[in-house]
DNA sequence: TTCTCGGATGAAGTGTCTGG
DNA sequence: CCAGACACTTCATCCGAGAA
């Protein structure tokens, strides 16, 4: 059996099993206990998400092992359009994702269904306005806002002051051209909205805050109607 | 020359036994 | 029940051999 077929193998079993040792694989695939821990090392190396205890065995880090989905043709289109609308957008963070999260769906899809999703994106094309300046941040403030991780910013307003913020990320929303962040600001103690692409700079803290019982329709009744 | 493989050896985790 | 000693298991590293 050519190395090839057996590090594909290994991957199969990984995925069945929780743990395998060495010994079993390397009787398995007739080879050595040294081999099999090599292949293990070059499946790590292809950024195979392999963790090893001794005495244990072999095993796939938790969260590789997603169960098996199948997109349909229709539903593989729906995310290239929307991978499309997303390109208009102005945060450089979430184009890029959401472009990696269309690749995966690309490479489970079947020959022809390949071909004909190719074809569409050819034919569809981002609209032709001009974009606003690109921000970066949109990614890592999602995650702070379901981690509830508190942020520190720099921030240049509409009216060119810049300030240094603690904030409290809450909630984010699209306008037709920006990301708005809306988050509890500790600067002037009480919530304010920041743009994207007015974040200058952006580090995430390593302090989390309590949980808010917030949601943006509250915020939008109490903040946008007077 | 490069790639693949295996032997020897060491480091580290696990299980079992024994004595207090 | 707990701690220490020991054997066993497993993975990691070094190095050399053989094939393409």
């Amino acid at each position: 059996m050519k190395r090839l077929h057996r590090l594909t193998a290994i991957l199969v079993k990984l995925q069945s099993k929780k743990v395998v040792q060495a010994s079993d694989l390397a009787e398995k695939f007739d080879v050595s206990t040294r081999t099999i821990y090599r292949d293990m090392l070059a499946l790590s190396d292809a950024g195979v998400p392999i963790g090893a205890e001794a005495g244990t065995g072999y095993f796939l880090v938790d969260g590789y092992s997603l169960p098996p989905i199948m997109f349909t043709e229709k539903e593989a289109n729906a995310l290239l359009t929307a991978s499309k609308i997303i390109e208009t957008n102005n945060d450089e963070s979430l184009i890029s994702d959401y472009n990696t999260a269309v690749e995966k769906v690309k490479a489970i899809l079947n020959t022809t269904q390949k071909e004909k999703l190719e074809l569409l994106e050819k034919r569809i094309v981002s609209p032709p306005y001009k974009k606003s300046p690109a921000s970066t941040h949109l990614s890592v403030i999602q995650k702070a806002i379901t981690d509830l991780r508190i942020l520190e910013i720099e921030y240049t307003s509409a009216s060119k002051e810049y300030t240094k913020r603690t904030i409290e990320p809450l909630g984010v929303y699209f306008t037709n051209t920006i990301w708005v962040l809306i988050a509890y600001c500790r600067l002037r103690n009480d919530y304010r909205e920041f743009r994207t692409d007015r974040i200058v700079n952006l580090i995430e803290t390593s302090e989390l805050f309590p949980p808010k019982f917030f949601t943006l329709e509250d915020y939008f009744k109490k903040y946008m109607e007077h």
